[in-house]
DNA sequence: ATGAAAGCGCTAACAC
DNA sequence: GTGTTAGCGCTTTCAT
């Protein structure tokens, strides 16, 4: 059934059933009624591919995250999703799953079904996938990891930041043994959560030890996995900070397993406070990241570009992180 | 940038410059070369948009739930994304936020983008929007509340149960005030979740007290709402039991607001087993549901159904629950 | 092995 | 106000 089919029915042209779909106000009173009420007894439904076709613009926005399992992005798409369904537009979602490869794909995949942009946060500070996005000319914003090549609409969070504060944070309630757990790189970009746990360290004084610190998958089997591996090694800590909360679970997994305390045996400080930290056995000490907001505005940014095309000036915005001190951290 | 051009760069015809991308087998290795060069060097990028239109087919599928927020779903959705990324489709993501008029109006949505197939938790049993499906004869998939229709592709886990057991392991444990919330209708739909507490109380011949069901939203703040409800109603309560997890978090943050300890001052048990369940103070005792393959199976079976079109046979697929006991329970 | 041409379902410019 | 028509960018017969 298409439109046509519905002018026939309806006794008049195409074109006619077009206006009346596209709320045209060039079309009689009597013969939108006739037209409308075809549509509803046969139960037409549109075809917005076609229509897309035509109009180059398809009212959908892709997304690109690292981990669709993490608790943090899923408050980033709540944001995204509270802006955009009220501009009538849908999403498409996908997760790189923390590999550039797939990441990349992907970009081109949403690129081909002709999204009208992107919001991404990508998985490295060089992606390739957001070169190409250049190249193409298509609207997008990325988030939480700033690219290094400045003039990219981007709204982030300094991950070198939130580190630098847990860290400082566990030296100031006398911890000098602390591990890092980071997120594990399927390549060998630089990491700013270890540059700002290097530079609070630096700072007090307390010589790096390479063999604290290591990279496992952003979620609580791979901070668990890690808390084994350490333990394995007989590797010495008294403090941990993660690379998100949902990391920082896996240690909580592990002191259930391994029969140590926290924080009495080991204090740790997780970052992006999602929902639940609060409610955890003890209530995490973590960094707060602005994570519903930081979807929101990218929607906003993105939707604000899509629509006023002229508009070109690159909008760089840094949202701030606190501490929140709650009970996982022991004063030594 | 489109084939006609890369056409006219490589010095053939568009005709040829399709099937080098559609794979064929019926162009010369040499005129592939050529052709496969220009697309490099010019960065072109196919418009599925098109393709699509031509061959009836978006390698998209449609996902709406009625909560992008609820960890619960987002389990159901990385075992759809597992799947289907497999197979190379796109997911299109929408929450219909409990609402039957959303939900009605994201699947008209999703249909009219001619989505391959949908998967969706509808909000009621009688979802209008399931109608829809299949008047329009696509392909879907409902899962999580069963439909009452009987002859529609469906895999879910009985509420009712879910219910009965919890009421009765709290009966079990001495308790006779039992508290139940249940989500927020937006019609007047009758609710399993409450049948199912009804048969437990009536087959211990425990009198109902209809002031001890409440209806909320399924998330933190209305497991909280809940509770200071009936705080300040004075209702006297032992145990409570919650249509989602989340609702029971919403209880626990209600303790610390309103100083009373779980499970000493009021036992709970919540519905779903989130990840983080386990993980919570008090860990909670709860039903677990198996999300994850709710996500995976719903998917499997909607991709058998997309890729054999004759094969016209329903499934309706029934997953078991079970009574995780942890320690938000206390024995009277 | 390649090209010409029809057509997927729609919109919009143009004619009346 | 309404109809006719030319595309949107692609796939796919049908010729050659």
């Amino acid at each position: 059934m298409d439109i046509k089919e519905v002018g026939k029915l309806a006794g008049v042209s195409k074109a006619t059933v077009s206006r009346v779909l596209c709320n045209s106000p060039l079309v009689a009173k009597g013969t939108r009624k006739k037209v409308l009420d075809i549509i509803e007894q046969v139960n037409y439904l549109p075809n917005y591919l076609a229509r897309s076709l035509k109009v180059k613009a398809t009212k959908t926005i892709g997304v690109v995250v690292p981990d669709i399992g993490n608790p943090f992005y899923f408050e980033v798409i709540r944001g995204i999703e509270k802006i955009l369904d009220k501009e009538n537009f849908s999403i498409m979602l996908c997760s790189s799953d923390y590999n550039e490869k797939k990441e990349m794909r992907y970009i081109s995949l949403l690129a081909s079904k002709k999204v009208d942009g992107l919001i991404v946060a990508p998985v490295s500070e060089e992606s390739k996938g957001v070169d190409n996005l250049i190249k193409w000319e298509i609207p997008f914003i990325v988030f939480d990891l700033p690219q290094k090549r400045l003039k990219i609409n981007s709204i982030f969070v300094d991950h070198s930041k939130c580190s630098y504060m847990a860290t400082r944070h566990l030296i100031e309630n006398g911890h000098k043994n602390i591990i890092a757990i980071d997120f594990l790189k399927h390549s060998q970009a630089s990491s700013r959560f270890i540059s700002g746990y290097l530079k609070a360290l630096n700072e007090n004084n307390i010589p790096l030890k390479p063999e604290l610190i290591i990279e496992e998958e952003a979620n609580i089997m791979g901070g668990f996995k890690a808390i084994k591996k350490f333990l394995a090694k007989k590797t010495f800590f008294t403090g941990a900070i993660t690379v998100c909360d949902l990391s920082a679970v896996g240690i909580y997994k592990a002191a259930r397993k391994f029969n140590f305390r926290i924080p009495d045996d080991v204090s740790v400080i997780g970052n992006d406070d999602i929902p639940l930290s609060k409610y955890l056995n003890p209530p995490l000490t973590t960094i707060h990241q602005p994570s519903y907001l930081l979807g929101y505005k990218s929607a906003k940014s993105l939707l604000k570009q899509i629509q006023n095309k002229t508009d070109n000036n690159v909008e760089v915005t840094e949202l701030d992180v606190r501490l929140i001190k709650r009970s996982s951290v022991k004063k030594l």
